[in-house]
DNA sequence: CATGAATGAGCTTTCATTCAT
DNA sequence: GATGAATGAAAGCTCATTCAT
């Protein structure tokens, strides 16, 4: 009789708004892209096309929104105390987190190989990724400068291409990749 | 005015062959693969779009020889004396090649990891690719080996994923990578 | 917390719709009938979509409605006394109506020409605006025939056709088109 | 076997162009230019969608192309010897040429009355229609100046706006529409 | 060998309309 | 009376591919 009252209609909305971008998340890391259409979507999130529309703007839209919440939710937790300092525990704690990141959420991180090298898409990306990533970046060359090394700037630069690499590696090969000790022989060599 | 003979229209086949498979790399590499039209790729060629399927059978089809052959040509000179024995100085040579022919193949290199990441494409190649690379593995798994660490195949597939996400940061920022003392550190780290 | 009376329901329902039609016409005339969204109508009168659908049957409805409302409010009072009798200055009086009315209601008239342009539509209002312009030509000629003149239709139709001319090119450059020296112009050529 | 010549294939284009045009011309003044769909023109004109934007950009493109090529037809021989000076000949001239003109382009200038009017469109083709217009309108105005008329520009704007309001009316109602005693009265009351 | 007009399937997107609440 | 989530048909447009010349 009564129209829905807010809080029933945001709960709506949240939720099918997560129920299309985790859909699309799925899609667009297993199919790719440009493959996966919206009709796809639809059907796959058992909603119509019409109604993806009126929660997301666009197909690039949709692809933004999931990669900016994905890229936000991965790495909220890399910035503890925000002190810029990092101990040798505290950087073998982060080493470990990424591998944890990297097994629970094989499919963002797909997405995120898969856009990081997409010329036209990357460029988007860019400003947001490097004010998440900068303060990281930073933190470890510090980390370095105070044990010493000669270049602390490459040996961080070293570690996050090394990161991203076995990263790539391991989703690209799950089963066989020999991503345990992988990770001891990482913490061995740049801690 | 007498007939091309058989080897010139040999030649001339080959050179356009080349010539579109050339545009092609650059432009897939640079926009995009969905992104660059069969139209674009012709005109960036001054050829009719009859044409380039008078030499390739599809889009698909076109992609695929770039790749095969950009691989072939990239790992041709991986296979020295293929005895599976690497001295300390070989692997340093190694290493010293992988990263110029980063540098003389950046568009390459650039479609290498936009297609290894597509998941509907990395199937189509990777049979090849493993072929191609299998052996380089082995050989890195009986230098560790011999070196007598503990574990040569997590080492050598460490080697691999640091070399192949230090050529995504440098492709994706190129002036700012340090890349020579990056390669410095690797060598010390890895060898 | 009494429930409204019928006639506060009434007078509930005759606004909103006042208020619909009244958006609407202005959104029609100014952005164009196509372009113009129910979804548009409805925000830029701060109600629901749905509630529309409660006072028009479609947006073609609305139209019409706006249409005929508009069309019996301007000709209204070009319908004094019926006697079909026109005296001199009961025409003066009748063309110096015409332009306040055009001056007073500009969207309206634009949308009136814009619509009588178009083809599917004109059908649709065609019997209703002939019974309303009817009269008012029959008036016309049988001024002309009173005053003598030898083809009394053909000077109602031009000056009908005139009146219209003139009212096209005011709404389209109000500030440019001297529209008082051309009104008396009108009334010297035709009176 | 081999290619079409450059001539052939201006000849088709220019074929093509034409027929796409002239079928595109007719649905947009008999149906309007939102309802009649490019699947229409397209199969009105016996080709595919796809061809229809190998000759026109878009559909606005293609509206544009229509009625800028009929302004210039239409007003290319209101110019004759370009002096500026009009006799009371050549004005005669000039409105029995309008009336044929109007009789011989009936769906153009059906075209163009509903453009004029649409609010979004007629910004688009203001500037060219300005330029073709205004000459005309101050060749009027010089005439009605030696004439010794009061209030020249006005009278000049009257005639173009009677032209255009008769134009309107009998496009509206070709039967009954009294064009040729019109005709006389205007000129009678403008010359 | 070479051309580009022509096709048509399939894409993203819009929007009038419905209906459970 | 009032809401807005949901639908689905149809729009404009793109593009890999074919084929007559």
């Amino acid at each position: 009789m009564s129209p829905r009252t807010t809080k029933q209609l945001e709960e709506i909305r949240a939720s099918k708004r997560a129920l299309i971008m985790n859909t699309a998340l799925k899609l667009f890391a297993v199919e790719g892209y440009y493959i996966t259409s919206i009709s796809k979507i639809a059907s796959a999130a058992n909603i119509s096309k019409g109604l993806l529309y009126n929660y997301f703007k666009s197909k690039e839209d949709l692809l933004s929104e999931i990669f900016h919440l994905g890229m936000d939710e991965i790495f909220k937790d890399f910035d503890p105390n925000q002190d810029g300092v990092l101990t040798k525990e505290e950087l073998m704690f982060f080493i470990d987190k990424t591998f944890q990141k990297l097994n629970k959420n094989k499919d963002f991180w797909k997405l995120y190989f898969i856009l990081i090298m997409k010329p036209s898409v990357f460029k988007i990306y860019e400003k947001r990724f490097m004010e998440l990533v900068a303060p990281l970046f930073q933190t470890l060359e510090n980390y370095y400068s105070a044990k010493g090394l000669k270049n602390p700037n490459a040996e961080a630069r070293l570690l996050g291409a090394t990161l991203d690499g076995v990263g790539m590696h391991y989703i690209l090969d799950p089963e066989n990749f020999p991503i345990e000790i992988v990770k001891q022989i990482i913490i061995e060599k740049h801690i």
